[in-house]
DNA sequence: GCCGTCACG
DNA sequence: ACGTACGTGACGGCA
């Protein structure tokens, strides 16, 4: 492959790096950047280029040779001033992998920093890929050059000028949609939540996916070693139960067994067969002993296969931690998501949840912080339907499930028993995911008449909370959106939908999305407030992960003390509810250990 | 590459 | 008669 001399000119549309630091000399107002990632790489997609370009006609290309990365290193010394410049506004696609990239280089991504792929992603979280040819194609109807590397991701595969090339028209892409997509923001109200919370927290996400996490690599071979001997001993019982071999982890060959062989009754159905999920073989159990070894089986082997043997891969060899990455404009109620690997669906439940957290270790010298918001969606639902018993149960600081018990099945709050509470939490649970009495009849093993009888007590009872239910349907089909606390805004096409399952399906989304949307805005505020005293203040302390409701840090062991308050009022004060904000704060040398 | 399954909030 | 709680990501099986 020919290696493209930085400082030629690559096409008569690009300039050359050397011209393009006539800017340092000659100020600017903004740059566009693009970097081009591939995906060859088994976890992480890497950069293989960056375009900039400071206005139309006036581009230029770096390729990024890992090899060698003497050329990349001269020509980003030439444009670390402007990359630095505080007065230069950057714009990008995708700004998080940007900062990384130069990070690594020594450069610091400065001043205002414009995000195309985050605009696009505000404007409709509901799309599913907010690649950049995406939204050129749908906003300034421009496509972006392609062949047949390109579209597959391979860009190690194609001649460097046509990745200059795909690199240059890209940047030309980002420069045009720029006012396109700000007039958007602008236009759709959208303009505080992108400003104040979302660009700022580019920056927070990209200093979390480098600081990290320790995790002890030899405790969980240990674990793996360990699960490894009781795998063997139960596939060796399940195939004589079974009477037969088969391999458990098929659902078509354990449906075959279960519906088949052993003639059990199948409990439903999926688009391919029988269904063989948890729910099917804890029902299942009850007729014969073999579903019960499949569920232990399973849970055993995906804990094995997800967790023990696969988080070792990801330690990083020069770091030796695991650095995620923390995907921003994935989900469509603005949570943030987790990939590569995914540090938000830990297992933490039963002995083994125990076992994989307590893996998850401070560096020598700190202590693991672990801060939870409690039950942060309905402490929101209680704000935003203003619901008396609701507000008055947050108020009083009682356990909300028995408050909501005492008041489902009119009793005194010290008469609550387990078995009340345990329905009162799947009934509170079902509020906010916009239950049906299907919904909650499977979920509490009951009759869709019976679960109609909590659902229309729970309603009586709770009349803000079915006011506001009703309330957001009606918004929604009015204005084909819903909103969160801090304006984010979700649309909802299919609210007005004639198919019942389908327009049912739509209200359930347009109930919970405030609810969720609303968590997640405020603890994206949590993090750029905590993130700002961390900073000023000079604290050792780092944020290194978000679970949805859950801040963890690494602190230095001499300022544990002083962190702890200062987190807890932090995250407790972001917000001025109906109802109190409350967080849950431990520490200790795991994960496991500060919960 | 899709499906079923299951880990989390 | 149907298929249903909200939001994710990753794995193995199988075409």
């Amino acid at each position: 492959m020919k290696q493209l001399n930085l400082f030629d000119s690559i096409d008569n549309d690009q300039q050359d790096v050397k011209k393009l630091d006539e800017s340092v000399k000659n100020p600017i107002n903004q740059i566009f950047i693009y970097i081009v990632q591939t995906e060859t790489s088994p976890h992480k997609a890497s950069p293989i280029g960056l375009s900039l370009s400071k206005g139309k006609g006036q581009n230029c290309y770096i390729p990024i040779n890992h090899h060698d990365t003497k050329n990349i290193k001269n020509a980003l010394e030439i444009l670390k001033p402007l990359f630095e410049d505080k007065g230069i506004v950057k714009v990008g696609h995708n700004v998080k992998a940007i900062i990384i990239l130069l990070n690594r280089f020594g450069i610091k991504l400065k001043g205002d920093l414009q995000d195309i792929q985050i605009m696009s992603y505000l404007i409709d979280p509901n799309r599913t890929s907010h690649n950049l040819d995406i939204i050129a194609q749908n906003y300034i109807q421009r496509g972006i050059y392609v062949n047949e590397g390109i579209k597959k991701m391979r860009f190690d595969t194609i001649s460097v000028e046509d990745v200059a090339r795909y690199a240059c028209e890209s940047v030309d892409a980002i420069r045009e949609l720029l006012p396109v997509l700000k007039k958007e923001i602008s236009d759709r109200g959208l303009l505080k939540l992108y400003q104040d919370i979302e660009m700022p927290l580019v920056n927070i996400l990209a200093r979390i996916e480098s600081n990290g996490i320790k995790i002890d690599i030899n405790r969980l071979h240990e674990l793996s070693k360990e699960m490894s001997r009781m795998l063997e001993e139960l596939e060796t019982k399940i195939h004589s139960l079974a009477g037969q071999s088969f391999n458990i982890n098929s659902p078509r060959q354990l449906s075959h067994i279960l519906f088949e062989v052993l003639k059990l009754k199948p409990v439903r159905k999926t688009k391919t067969g029988f269904s063989t999920d948890n729910d099917t073989l804890s029902q299942l159990s009850l007729q014969h002993e073999l579903p019960a070894e499949i569920l232990n089986y399973r849970s055993l082997f995906k804990l094995k296969g997800t967790y023990l043997d696969t988080l070792p891969d990801y330690v990083d060899k020069h770091t030796g931690r695991i650095h995620t990455t923390l995907n921003q404009t994935v989900t469509a109620t603005g949570r943030l998501s987790s990939s590569d690997p995914n540090l938000q669906n830990i297992p933490i439940r039963g002995e083994w949840g125990s076992k994989i957290r307590a893996a998850f270790i401070a560096e020598k010298g700190f202590k693991i912080i672990s801060a939870d918001y409690s039950q942060i969606e309905l402490r929101i639902l209680a704000h935003l339907s203003n619901d008396e018993h609701l507000i008055e149960a947050f108020l009083r600081d009682t356990d909300i499930h028995t408050s909501t018990a005492s008041l489902l099945f009119k009793v005194d709050k010290s008469d609550v028993s387990k078995e009340m509470r345990r329905i009162a939490k799947t009934v509170n649970f079902g509020v906010i995911y916009g239950m049906s009495p299907y919904g909650l009849s499977e979920a509490l093993r009951i009759s869709t008449s019976e679960a109609g009888e909590y659902i229309s007590n729970y309603f009586t009872l709770y009349k803000g909370v079915k006011d506001f239910i009703d309330k957001t349907i009606q918004d929604a089909r009015q204005d084909g959106f819903v909103t969160t606390l801090f304006g984010r805004k979700r649309p909802i096409p299919e609210i007005n939908s004639t198919n019942t399952n389908t327009r049912q399906q739509a209200e359930r989304m347009a109930v919970n999305t405030p609810i969720q949307g609303s968590a997640a805005d405020l603890i994206k505020i949590a993090m750029i407030k905590m993130d700002d005293t961390l900073t000023k203040h000079s604290y050792k302390t780092r944020m290194i992960l978000q679970i949805h409701d859950e801040l963890l840090f690494e602190a230095p062991e001499d300022e544990v003390k002083e962190m702890i308050p200062l987190i807890k009022k932090t995250m407790e004060t972001v917000a001025d509810l109906k109802v109190p904000l409350k967080v849950d704060i431990n520490h200790g040398d795991s994960w496991g250990d500060a919960h």
